[in-house]
DNA sequence: TGGACTAGCCTGTATATACAACTTCAGGAT
DNA sequence: ATCCTGAAGTTGTATATACAGGCTAGTCCA
């Protein structure tokens, strides 16, 4: 593990990660240039600008030649975390997005949250119950924790305007994403909600994400069946992104 | 588009890439080595190192210190489409896989299967059917159909050895994949071969899958609900993927 | 025959150098 | 005041060179 015996490109590239994922260095802040690091950290510029360009390959940095090199916005990094925003989602397909907050409230962990969330049972966590209307039809039921020590203002904010997911990324870059996806009939209480008749499924997607290097939050999310999918497009690493225009074809082709 | 305009790396990667997908340099086979490349493409060793190890990364291919560099096996590469091999995930939890073929047939693609594969109406196609069991209980419903063009060989297949997945693959890597998750309930035909309750919904996957630049095989894949579930892991490039001990707690995290 | 060793190839990393193209900004000319 | 120009800093690419370390095959020696 002592850094000595990593290459020196990886001890830049270390470096620079940990002042991102530490928040010492934030979204559109400047990164030092290669000359700057080739003083600071002595190694040869070719050394330097390597670790810059697999940073910029890996979605950390963005660089403009002749301006310099910026931490990434996450926000905007759709090839990170997929979309996992139910109002952008909405927006692009140029529908109104509503919501209705049931619930914003500070609770102790318990068992299982506590576990999913790797904390002490009774820790403080935030708990969200959301209802999602795509153009005034209820879409997305949002039943969210949220870690209190990640997000202390959690209990001030207006999920009515921006969703817990934009929120929570503004905070800091969300780094890895676990969801399990599961076909099954709604609770009374989430099919009065989605206004679902009987019979009808749930799309269920229970979610853990991690920031700052551990999990933050966990969602259980809720779908009617007849009026959500999920949509997932994979593509080998490095290939240039194929026009998307027939994916609405596909959706179409049920028989 | 003139090859001139592009950086030499690039077109070093570019070369080797077409090699790949064309077939002409398959999983295990040599790549040239840097010295070759330095000679045959009038680039420098620093070009052709770069070349390769972007390739490297994007998974392209695979490099060996004191040996050379080899065409990735692409039947391996997990991170590229998941797993997708209802097989190999039956497996890995230590369970038992089998499988009923109820179809193997050549057919003419009709409306929404040609427009899905882009071909003419009326294009040779398979159309497989089967059912996959876990321990003996059914758990898939696969409903695929394959371009006969690119899997000539597909009626001599035995697929009850080896799954469409596995066997496609071994004909071409899979280069891109697109699908659509649902929650559903199934029709009588589906809930029979999967020994369904009523009123049970089905996860229904529907997958395109993309090889040698053109879509392949398009699959409808049904799995009871309760007995079936999708996980997806999420991780930003360029990270070491952290330890997956504790996946099982999240998924029984039912309550 | 069998084992040790080495030459030759391979990748991995690091450096110094060079040139091109881009951005910004300050200073000078109009 | 405005426009132009050029200097300085930045990224992007390409090359030659160097050394370390892994792998293989063939040779040499016992």
């Amino acid at each position: 593990m002592s850094d000595s015996e990593k290459p020196r490109y990886q001890q830049v590239k270390d470096l620079i990660i940990m002042q991102i994922s530490s928040g010492e260095l934030g979204p559109h802040d400047r990164v030092p240039s290669e000359n700057e690091l080739v003083e600071r950290m002595q190694v040869s510029r070719m050394t330097a600008n390597r670790a810059l360009r697999e940073l910029t390959d890996e979605g950390y940095v963005e660089r403009i030649a002749g301006r310099g090199t910026f931490v990434s916005d996450f926000r905007s990094r759709s090839h990170m975390l997929e979309v996992h925003n139910i109002a952008d989602e909405i927006a692009q397909r140029g529908h109104r997005h509503t919501c209705d907050v049931l619930r914003n409230s500070l609770q102790h962990a318990r068992g299982e949250i506590a576990k999913a969330l790797h904390v002490e049972q009774g820790a403080d966590v935030f708990h969200l119950l959301l209802v999602h209307f795509e153009n005034g039809k209820p879409i997305q039921v949002e039943d969210r924790h949220v870690l209190a020590e990640f997000a202390p203002c959690c209990a001030e904010q207006d999920f009515g305007m921006v969703t817990p997911s934009a929120y929570l990324t503004s905070i800091a870059p969300l780094q890895e994403a676990e969801q399990i996806v599961r076909a099954q009939l709604p609770n009374a209480a989430v099919r009065t909600r989605l206004q679902m008749p009987e019979n009808e499924p749930c799309l269920v997607v229970m979610r853990r994400t991690w920031a700052r290097g551990r999990p933050v939050t966990f969602a259980r999310l809720h779908h009617p069946g007849s009026r959500y999918e999920l949509t997932g497009h994979y593509t080998p690493p490095g290939t240039t992104k194929s026009a998307s225009g027939d994916v609405v074809q596909l959706e179409n082709l049920q028989r």
